[in-house]
DNA sequence: CATGAATGAGGATTCATTCAT
DNA sequence: GATGAATGAATCCTCATTCAT
């Protein structure tokens, strides 16, 4: 999808993804992005219109790197329990292999009407991933193994526990004492799974 | 909590929340905060000592307010699922009336070391809410109502379900085709309470 | 016309037409007219909002100071002959006294579209100059002093005689070998008289 | 004059003279030139040593060009009267010709010390028209077809009436509101000629 | 308290020029 | 001859902050 970047253009995005995850767009400083790349700052400009090009470029590949990533983990399976597990774990390596990710996708989410904000949900939608598996429990649901809930709402429920963890652990972390991240994490698949599937299931 | 402010004062901070929750403390302009308040630029370094005493300053107050309001509108009561409808509700109020909350928070959140995610943290915990619920949780599971889950973790994806929405709305609505989200969150609320009911009660 | 201009408006104002004056706007360097002017660069932006808009106002006003001054100059009579040795002193004076005032207009005359040229014409149409003269030239061809030329081109050649000079100096002097351009300029004036007046009387 | 020019250095002086003449030196773009020209900006400089070197070198062959086919066109008479039109149509027809010719002679004239300004008042001494026409009407003084004027500043007087237009079109345009440029040209020429005769003669 | 003016240190972007291939 | 990439020195403009009044 990203073919034949020179290298100097792959530096200046890799530094440039650093500068954005850690300052903003606002807050980024051409030079310092130059400085990380070990570039001529005139470099940035040659292979990128401009400072807010650039930062639109990084979240693109950003974001398309790791939805492919994980669309090809995704474990295709016919029981429901096994695509949500799969899930779960997905998100987790997601975020945990991409520091950046998180702190991208927070800035972006301030920024009201981003315009990078609707082409990562497009992504996110195009990947096929949410209907794959709200067809999953669709059919779950037809044939008499779960409640007859809304689905989009139970869905929405089932990513912000996977997902929320990772965008507010700052916080929770502090409030719940949480030290060990990686531990809390762990434990943390197994009882997202647990609730979920209490929580819908017919007994 | 902050008395005797003056009328300018109260305008500079008012001006500035909208401000720094607009483009976030890099990208906010001390210019553009003076011509909200209608005030000098001048007046601002009078009232306060910098952008940056001036931004924290903002949150300080920003979330002291509504930490207070939420902790006076929880409704005490024995029914756990009362609590749990009460911090159901409180969420959503919380969020619905106060836009500028949601992309202050998320800033703060990107910015890793941040001290004021410290001093949120450090108000939501001294606030007792979370203390509150808790171990009204433990109490259930004690008397034999609810499974013995993971306290730590079953509220925080209480939480995660509850608070999760109002931050990640523009990517979920646009994923999930929500148009009216005033109707999806009163769903939603109902919704929730479901799913984590279920998902805990013993039957 | 400009009323109450501050000591620093002014004084960048006056550093900006000697800058712009010798290197045009393209050429012009906001650095050194800030030097010239004793402020700081800030200080520019502070006044005028770019360089452009300082240039059309150095020329709004460098224009204007000039036609006002032209204006109240001539001399108001009945001869046709004074008349025209009046215009031929005031253009004289104009470029003499304003050395800036010949390469400001060359330069916004190189720039085709410009809309600085635009102002100028009709900063000189609404002086009320060049239908005064006219006028005055129509009443002398109807009252038989003067040859029924056509007097739209003639009033041209006139003024061409008279402001050209000032314009092709540079190349008339090397040409012509003039050493004495104050001289030179000098005799000009009673040659154009001389050669209209013979070149429309009727004798 | 310009032997064995390659077909790539003749591409970049056209498209230097259209730059530069739209542009000036300062604000002339070696990066366009390069795109109007179809060529790599470094093959810019394996041709010419400077942007400044390129623009001399296209004044030079302008302006050379212009004068060599304006000395091939006046037509050499004994009639001073066929002279005169001679000169006249030639002016004319180098002026119309040559849109970026009066550009570029204004932003040179605007240039104080400018060398090109020199260089050109050079070519257009070293031509010998000015001389042969002077020599011409001094002979008509002696043969006393002509009033005992001063031939120097005569002669400025007709350069002015004929070429002035061309350099003040712009402003003239709009005062006398001229619409139809061409038609005012080919109107001006008898007029100039007119005027000057009926201005030299003695009857 | 309040303001208009002033400032210094950046900050994004540009541009003539050069280099390696 | 020709090119894409690279560079350093500007260049315009901004912005937090301060000062005189």
């Amino acid at each position: 999808m990203f073919p034949e970047e020179s290298s100097t253009r792959k530096r200046i995005l890799t530094a440039a993804l650093a500068e954005f995850s850690e300052f903003g767009l606002a807050g980024a400083r051409v030079d310092r992005i130059a400085q990380k790349a070990g570039v001529n700052k005139a470099m940035i400009y040659y292979h990128f219109s401009s400072k807010k090009a650039l930062h639109q470029e990084v979240i693109k590949q950003h974001f398309s790197r790791i939805l492919t990533a994980a669309g090809q983990t995704v474990t295709v399976s016919d029981r429901f329990e096994d695509l949500l597990k799969s899930f779960t774990e997905v998100y987790a390596a997601a975020f945990s292999i991409n520091p950046e990710f998180v702190n991208i996708l927070l800035r972006e989410l301030a920024d009201s009407g981003s315009e990078n904000t609707k082409m990562i949900a497009d992504m996110i939608a195009s990947s096929g991933l949410p209907k794959q598996i709200v067809s999953s429990f669709q059919a779950g649901i037809e044939q008499g193994h779960f409640r007859p809930v809304d689905v989009r709402q139970t869905f929405v429920s089932f990513i912000l526990m996977n997902v929320g963890y990772f965008i507010l652990a700052p916080i929770i972390d502090k409030i719940w004492d949480v030290t060990d991240r990686d531990q809390f994490v762990s434990e943390r698949k197994e009882a997202v799974i647990d609730l979920f599937l209490h929580g819908v299931k017919i007994r």
